[in-house]
RNA sequence: UGGGUUGUCGCCAAGCGGUAAGGCACAGGACUUUGACUCCUGCAUUCGAAGGUUCGAAUCCUUCCAGCCCAGCCA
């Protein structure tokens, strides 16, 4: 009997979150309910999407619920534009929160109310401390801190102070408002950390009515409570801030206590998702902005062709667990390849073109060829493909000196041309400067596809595209945006070579029929995406990026 | 050197005291009009190390070692 992942699961084999849950269900809880919360001060990346796929799989396993919301309590970075491209990025990737998109900034009067609680208990007092100062008096990893002076401020001055932070009275830095909780804790996050600074900014959703913003830390528990967040899942940077978590959460007593559980972010091999390094590859436009099909941004991986369900396939496969990983990206191109493969047409396609003349075929004759649209899917049906005298194949297809193992074209050798028939190779043609020019063929017509010819073998099937019907085309290759680089402070610099644009590419005229499918593969070339960014198919304009190879056990 | 946390095959990752799942990668082989796909086969006597408890340990205990995170008025 088979079993699928979900039943797995449930039946509690499975990532740790699973088993929590589980235990969690066992007891009082009822229900499961997350919530996936970015801040919108960039796009998102491969990186967010397990925790897209972690947190909406979860809820939705669990038959629960999953909330967008929009981490913003810090106006000095962020920005509507990003709220809206973290939105498309969500969907696209198949995940819906009905109606439940919420922002921290909407409960910014809450936050409010419910630090003066703080006061009133006792529990938060206002500092006159410069951010120097409070550095200075944080202590160290190995040595405590010490008491501010303004701790022991009574209430009512507090609360006067706090009052005065809120209208605008005080510059920013000058104060803050801070948790009274233990300045010797061996948890750094627990000497008196600061819930509120003052910052004259304009916030994105509500503009200037407020000059002081709460801090993730104290905004982040209560967001959860209010929202009902039975399980908020995070990074495990944050695993030594759950102390402070769980303290605002009691300080202000709510009576459902969020879990937070962390677990380790995704890291690619060779693959640099830091915010910083992207965002000046945008800035010094090394790159094509944020959806540059060599990015691992959400959305440079849809422009570079990459499936919703492959991605979320992918999170799936790599599993969750506390321990710090390096995926590799094979693991990536198996989930990309695996959910094209029956998917898509197989067209022919030469990126790097070299003529082929067939001298004993007529000059005038053309046929039209049928070929099985895909292998792997009868259901794609066929197609007519145009065979005439002049042809291109791939130059990697032909060797002057072939090496031992080359099946392909050669002097004197025969391959079988995709579809078509043997060809020979009878003369290589070259220029003054001893390039080759083309090369001369011979066919021959007994050994026509589907003849059921067998009066020889062929090691080697070629593809091809008749050179009249041709239709150019531009493909983008790819290869890792990095370099290693010793010399670097970063430990790797940018590859100028992370694309390669094969301009004189040509493709078979049934491109044009096909072209809103969007996805193909091009035998024996890898699968690639339409970029209909910078494409026109009206106008015959067809840009292709590469979204992987093939595999290849060929060792050249 | 303080605190937290992790260590199971090249890479992910199950395992929760009963004698090492699975996937990726890799290597052979079969098939093949994509050197693709598919299909077989192989791939941890061993779970960071050393001790201990137990009839029995990756799982419990002890010590040690290594990696990652924390000293933003970022999240």
């Amino acid at each position: 009997m088979e079993t699928t992942p979900a039943d797995n699961k449930l039946s509690g084999t499975g990532n740790f979150i699973h088993n929590y849950i589980q235990d969690d269900l066992k007891g009082l809880l009822h229900k499961v309910h997350t919530r996936f919360p970015p801040e919108p001060n960039g796009y998102l990346h491969i990186g967010h999407a397990k925790s897209i796929c972690l947190n909406f799989g979860l809820a939705a396993l669990y038959g629960g619920q999953c909330n967008l919301r929009f981490d913003d309590t810090n106006p000095a970075t962020e920005d509507k534009e990003y709220v809206k491209a973290i939105i498309d990025d969500i969907r696209w990737l198949g995940f819906d929160w009905a109606d439940r998109l919420y922002f921290a900034s909407s409960y910014f009067d809450k936050f409010y109310e419910f630090a003066v609680l703080l006061i009133q208990k006792g529990k938060a007092y206002v500092c006159d401390l410069t951010p120097e100062q409070i550095r200075e008096y944080r202590g160290t990893l190995s040595s405590p801190g010490k008491h501010s002076p303004y701790r022991d401020r009574s209430v009512d001055e507090n609360l006067a102070l706090f009052e005065d932070m809120k209208n605008g009275v005080f510059a920013d830095g000058s104060k803050t408002l801070r948790a009274k909780i233990d300045m010797d804790s061996p948890n750094i996050n627990l000497r008196d950390p600061i819930l509120y600074r003052i910052a004259h900014l304009t916030h994105h959703t509500t503009g200037d009515t407020w000059c002081i913003y709460p801090m993730y830390d104290y905004a982040h528990p209560i967001e959860d409570a209010l929202e009902g967040i039975t399980h908020s899942i995070c990074t495990m940077e944050f695993e030594d801030h759950r102390p402070l978590y769980d303290w605002v959460i009691d300080e202000i007593g709510f009576e459902q206590k969020p879990r937070q559980i962390e677990f380790a972010k995704l890291n690619l091999a060779n693959t640099i998702m830091g915010k910083r390094f992207l965002k000046t590859l945008v800035l010094e436009n090394k790159v094509d902005g944020w959806d540059d099909p060599r990015l691992v941004t959400l959305s440079g991986i849809r422009r570079r062709g990459y499936t919703p369900e492959s991605i979320r396939n992918f999170c799936e496969m790599i599993g969750v667990s506390k321990a710090s990983s390096v995926v590799e990206l094979s693991q990536l191109e198996y989930s990309i390849r695996e959910d094209l493969k029956a998917k898509v047409n197989v067209l022919m396609a030469v990126l790097d073109p070299i003529k082929v003349v067939l001298t004993n075929y007529p000059e005038d004759q053309t046929e039209m060829l049928v070929i099985e649209n895909s292998q792997e899917n009868e259901t794609l049906g066929t197609r007519e493909v145009p065979f005439t005298r002049e042809l291109y194949i791939e130059r990697d297809d032909f060797m002057e000196e072939p090496m031992k193992k080359f099946f392909r074209l050669a002097p004197g050798k025969e391959v079988r041309l995709k579809g078509a028939y043997f060809i020979k190779c009878e003369e290589i043609i070259k220029d003054a400067d001893g390039h080759i020019q083309e090369i001369h063929c011979t066919y021959d017509p007994e050994t026509k596809s589907g003849s059921g010819f067998e009066g020889r073998k062929v090691k080697g099937t070629i593809h091809w595209v008749s050179k009249a019907h041709a239709v150019p085309m531009t493909t983008n290759l790819y290869n890792a945006l990095t370099i290693p680089d010793a010399e670097a402070e970063a430990g790797y610099t940018f590859n100028p070579e992370s694309l390669v644009v094969m301009k004189q590419a040509v493709i078979e005229p049934a491109v044009r029929q096909y072209a809103s499918s969007l996805r193909f593969q091009f035998i024996r070339n890898g699968y690639f995406y339409l970029d209909e960014k910078v494409s026109d198919v009206q106008n015959d304009t067809f840009v292709f990026n590469r979204i992987v190879s093939l595999k290849s056990s060929f060792k050249g």
